[in-house]
DNA sequence: ATAGGGTTAG
């Protein structure tokens, strides 16, 4: 872990401000003059050359195309040199006029840049976080930076978010030998995490212990981190729990994300204890942890207790942003309390936060929900009005809105609008529509859509063929049915539970008892839980097929499930039983409705 | 850093 003393005196050195630099140059070549009039000639050389960098990095900076002016402007002065490429960097406060003016540098014949010169550029775009510029450099020139600066590049690079790159070159500092900071170390971590590469975080991790880099407080916060991203919660949990034992806090995004996931769990109990975990180690929970809370319990099914706790933060005087009480309108129009969302939509723009295309699709959807279509619309043309409406979320809110209300053709519309205004529609937008067709009875034109979506190259999802499946079902037609099932299983999507519940009542529908039973077998073997309704069609079809033993089969495993057996297929059954007359099958059936 | 549309519901 210790960095050569060598390297991080040289970036101390080239830290130094600019002028006490030049004097330690002069004093050190200084020494060769060796009398005294050799020294102030020296000196004079260095004021003039001061001067220069000066003008010219004035120039540069002012001057739009100065690359054709330079050479004119100062006829004596050679710029080859190449220390004079270090002043001038060391004096230029932008680091990428420093880049420009080094390409033009490397224009003019007979340069030849040297690596220390490189190295305070390089060191230069770095600092400034310019990490492409810094790529690029490095690609087009073959100069090695010092490790440290390396280092520093890294850190770069995961701030800019290139981690691939960031890992790459963490890479070449180990293929030299050196052992990264923590800090570094911690950045790739970090920018892992932040890229969704978990796969890097674990890698990196393994890394560190084999090379026994001891691990700090930010490295334990990155790893609960990745583990809630990759859904083990739990094993951050006790990651976290382990380290606060041993007094190490992390800071509170750690805290955070257990918090967002434990509300995924519904585990309530888990979220209340870390709060208190952070308020007794004095990791006061932020705006975004009360986000979490609020966010979790709404999207959980608890809004009243969502909106509970977002009147108590206000009441012990936390400031709701802008995004908190966006969520919180979203979770009140979610349970249809657009009374309590609109009075927040008021409050906020008095607070001074203005609605933004998350506010507004949120009321629209509420609006939707409770049937408003007026207000619907009012609030979308609002929002587009305010430049917010050009967003496929937007579409997707008023395609969908509009076709649960049986507004197929409006709907239509605006899916049609959207290709004129170069707007780009996803496996969302085609899912509601199809969803919309279909509720009107019109499949042909589902399909078609179903089918544009797949030409246009956009990965369906189940629901994208649910509708239809439940459709062709209905109408008896299986064989359609079942060609859809067929290419969404090929194209690897499992359907959803309940349309294999389609499959079933609609085999029965045609009167297809054994098809029917078939698929019931499999979804129970996969473990999956079918509807009351696919068992009692079932057992209504197999009885009036005389599969009597069949029938009382299908009963008993839906009993089993849980399922109470309902009148009329109480009296079906029991009906064929006595035109039978068999004895065997009526004290089955005794025993089966023992159980019930 | 944080929020949105997404299977199902009347």
């Amino acid at each position: 872990m210790a960095r050569p003393s060598s390297s991080s005196s040289v970036i101390s050195f080239l830290r130094q401000n600019p002028n006490s630099r030049i004097r330690n140059l002069g004093v050190v070549s200084g020494n060769q003059y060796g009398d005294v009039e050799g020294a102030h000639q020296h000196t004079q050389q260095q004021q003039h050359l001061e001067e220069i960098v000066k003008r010219v990095s004035d120039i540069t900076r002012t001057r739009p195309r100065w690359e054709q002016t330079l050479l004119s402007d100062f006829p004596s002065f050679n710029f080859l040199d190449p220390t004079f490429l270090s002043h001038f960097v060391e004096h230029q406060k932008n680091a990428l006029i420093s880049l420009r003016f080094f390409h033009w540098l490397s224009s003019q014949s007979g340069f030849s840049p040297d690596s220390s010169s490189c190295n305070v550029l390089f060191d230069a775009l770095v600092e400034a976080g310019a990490c492409n510029a810094a790529k690029s450099f490095l690609d087009s020139t073959n100069f090695n930076p010092k490790p440290a600066s390396l280092e520093a590049y890294i850190r770069c690079l995961c701030k800019g978010g290139l981690v691939e790159e960031a890992i790459s070159v963490f890479g070449q500092l180990k293929g030299i030998g050196v052992c990264a900071s923590i800090a570094t170390w911690n950045s790739v971590l970090r920018g892992s995490v932040r890229a969704g590469r978990i796969d890097f975080v674990w890698e990196l991790y393994g890394e560190m212990v084999e090379s026994s880099v001891v691990a700090d407080v930010h490295t334990v916060g990155y790893l609960v981190q990745a583990f809630c991203d990759e859904n083990r919660i739990s094993d951050g949990h006790n990651l976290l729990r382990r380290v606060l034992e041993d007094g190490v806090v992390p800071r509170n995004a750690a805290f955070n994300k257990l918090i967002s996931g434990f509300c995924k769990d519904k585990a309530y109990g888990r979220v209340s204890d870390l709060l208190h975990s952070m308020i007794a180690r004095n990791r006061a929970p932020d705006i975004f942890t009360y986000q979490e809370v609020v966010n979790g319990l709404c999207k959980g099914g608890k809004g009243p207790e969502g909106f509970r706790v977002f009147k108590d933060l206000k009441d012990r005087g936390y400031a709701p942003d802008r995004v908190m009480y966006t969520t919180m309108i979203h979770g009140l129009c979610r349970m249809k309390w657009l009374g309590d969302a609109r009075k927040l939509w008021f409050e906020m723009i008095q607070k001074g936060f203005l609605p933004n295309e998350y506010t507004y699709n949120a009321m629209i959807h509420g609006y939707f929900k409770i049937g408003n279509l007026e207000e619907a619309w009012k609030m979308y043309r609002e929002m587009c009005d305010k430049g917010y409406g050009e967003k496929t979320v937007s579409y997707n809110v008023m395609i969908k809105g509009l076709c649960s209300h049986g507004k197929i053709k409006e709907a239509h519309d605006l899916f049609e609008e959207m290709s004129h205004k170069g707007i780009l529609r996803n496996h969302i937008t085609y899912n509601a529509l199809v969803r919309g067709f279909c509720k009107e009875g019109k499949i042909v034109e589902g399909a078609n859509l179903l089918y544009e979506l797949l030409d246009q190259g956009i990965q369906p999802s189940a629901a994208s063929y649910a509708p239809l499946i439940d459709k062709l079902c209905q109408e008896g037609d299986m064989q359609n049915a079942k060609i859809l099932w067929d290419d969404m299983q090929n194209r690897g999507m499992e359907p959803a539970v309940c349309t294999h519940d389609f499959m079933i009542t609609g085999f029965c529908k045609q009167g297809c008892a054994m098809e029917g039973m078939e698929w019931l077998t499999t979804m129970l073997r996969s473990k999956l839980r079918p509807q009351k309704k696919s068992f009692e069609s079932l057992i209504q079809c197999l009885s009036q097929i005389d599969r009597l033993d069949d029938a009382l089969l299908v009963l008993d495993s839906m009993l089993k499930i849980g399922f109470r057996l309902s009148i009329s297929i109480c009296n079906s059954l029991v009906t064929k039983l006595c035109e039978k007359n068999s004895l065997p099958v009526e004290t089955y059936l005794g025993k089966i409705l023992e159980r019930n």
